[in-house]
DNA sequence: GCATTTTATTGATCCGGATCAATAATTCTG
DNA sequence: CAGAATTATTGATCCGGATCAATAAAATGC
């Protein structure tokens, strides 16, 4: 399995991943010792990259590790009962994937790359060794975890309650937010994925989410030539979404 | 804060409150050894009971502990932007409350006891500094924390493709699953919560949620009288909620 | 126990977004 | 590079569920 991959051997390439991949979710919050680094270092690796349309992992397969995406996208999907795919989440640079799979000890849904994609591995059983003697690893993992469902509720409330063109402009808005945290352009990206696969996690049809983005463009909101964005109006889209978020802003 | 409770001082009582409260889920599958149970035991304090309408914990609430239900019922919810309530979840006997806070240090929703509430509180640095010395307890903390990702996931999927009668009938299977788990009837039981709870959690104005159950009576699926639910079609109920879960049945 | 307030049911109407259908633009594949 | 298959856009129609409105039934307060 992990054959063809690169270790990661140096801590300034470490350093450098955790940057890219915010594995820096992960130790950097922790101050942690040169020797601790080290030993995460000798579990992380680097995958090779993968191309579109390859699979991280399918659905089903036994779980052996987290994943950390360095550069690229993922998307998760699971099968509906009348088979056709369900998106169950987009994952960009800094993202976690695979959280969902620790109970069952198998992967309930299939990860794929939407474009070539880096990723890092971190092989759980072994991260769950080293926690349980670096004070505060444990503690930043059970945090990661808290995030998740954090954010997960918070897609709950808006795929329950909001209308089409909030759900749009949230998931764009979302992007965007992640391009600024990695000081690329918050205003002009590539979708990686497909309009079907928008609709599909947004709980809308094809046809809707194509719609909006015809209708965000003639109201200046946005400029889009196929996959490409250019967000004009960030305020605006903003107003859109709804507040957003309405869970975070209350601590 | 911890004044008027009791703390639960033998080895019999809180084998007791696990079987109760699915604190079972914390520890029984572990098969600790009696000193662990009995150090389990020591930080794990039964609350005095909850009347309807008293919080557990408020919004913004410093996170201090994870809470058990033992019996009652708890709703989760927090604020929209226009300032309206939006439950997030209802907690029945053995689920947890509170993993969501986590991250923040501090509870991005409030908690209320939908009628008279039993709860046991387990706080937090404790049973992390627990952790560290019980093999498997860490462990076992991060299968919670997954399991909890994976159902909002796929609740998340509910909400953003079901219909107003799947998600109904999915939410009364699932309060009857609770029951038949803890050898209560899973066909009759009362709906502690409000219709406007159910349709806030449902994503569904309080006139759906009205109309479908006196459809669903009209069908023969259950009979209503106010809060009481007497459910006659457990199986035509499972055949309108989707075959459900779909998450989990592919491991 | 009566008045007030909250919660639940039922009816009538309206609208957002799904669905059906056709076409256009891209991207595979040989 | 041509033809096939996939993906995206746009239009027309329909329907599930929201919203508005009125009443009924419970819970709550005095």
């Amino acid at each position: 399995m992990a054959s063809p991959d690169t270790r990661i051997v140096d801590l300034k390439k470490l350093q450098l991943a955790c940057e890219e991949c915010s594995l820096h979710e992960l130790c950097l919050p922790l101050e942690l010792q040169h020797e601790d680094i080290e030993e995460l270092d000798r579990i992380i690796h680097k995958r090779r990259p993968l191309h579109r349309g390859d699979y991280l992992f399918r659905m089903g397969d036994p779980f052996r590790a987290l994943f950390a995406v360095r550069s690229g996208s993922i998307k998760t999907y699971t099968n509906t009962d009348e088979g056709e795919e369900q998106v169950t989440g987009f994952h960009l640079p800094g993202e976690l994937v695979g959280l969902d799979a620790i109970t069952e000890g198998c992967h309930p849904c299939a990860a794929r790359a939407l474009e070539t994609t880096s990723v890092c591995e971190i092989p759980f059983e072994r991260l769950e060794e080293i926690s349980t003697h670096i004070p505060g690893l444990q503690r930043q993992l059970l945090r990661l975890m808290s995030r998740e469902i954090l954010t997960e509720q918070d897609t709950m409330i808006w795929l329950g309650k909001k209308s089409a063109e909030a759900r749009l402009a949230a998931l764009l808005l979302r992007f965007s937010d992640n391009y600024r945290r990695r000081h690329f352009s918050p205003t002009e990206f590539n979708l990686s994925m497909s309009r079907t696969d928008i609709a599909s996690y947004l709980g809308l049809a094809v046809e809707t989410v194509s719609r909006l983005f015809t209708r965000f463009q003639h109201e200046g909101l946005l400029e889009v030539e196929r996959k490409h964005v250019r967000l004009r109006d960030l305020e605006g889209l903003r107003r859109i979404a709804g507040v957003e978020s309405c869970l975070h802003n209350h601590c």
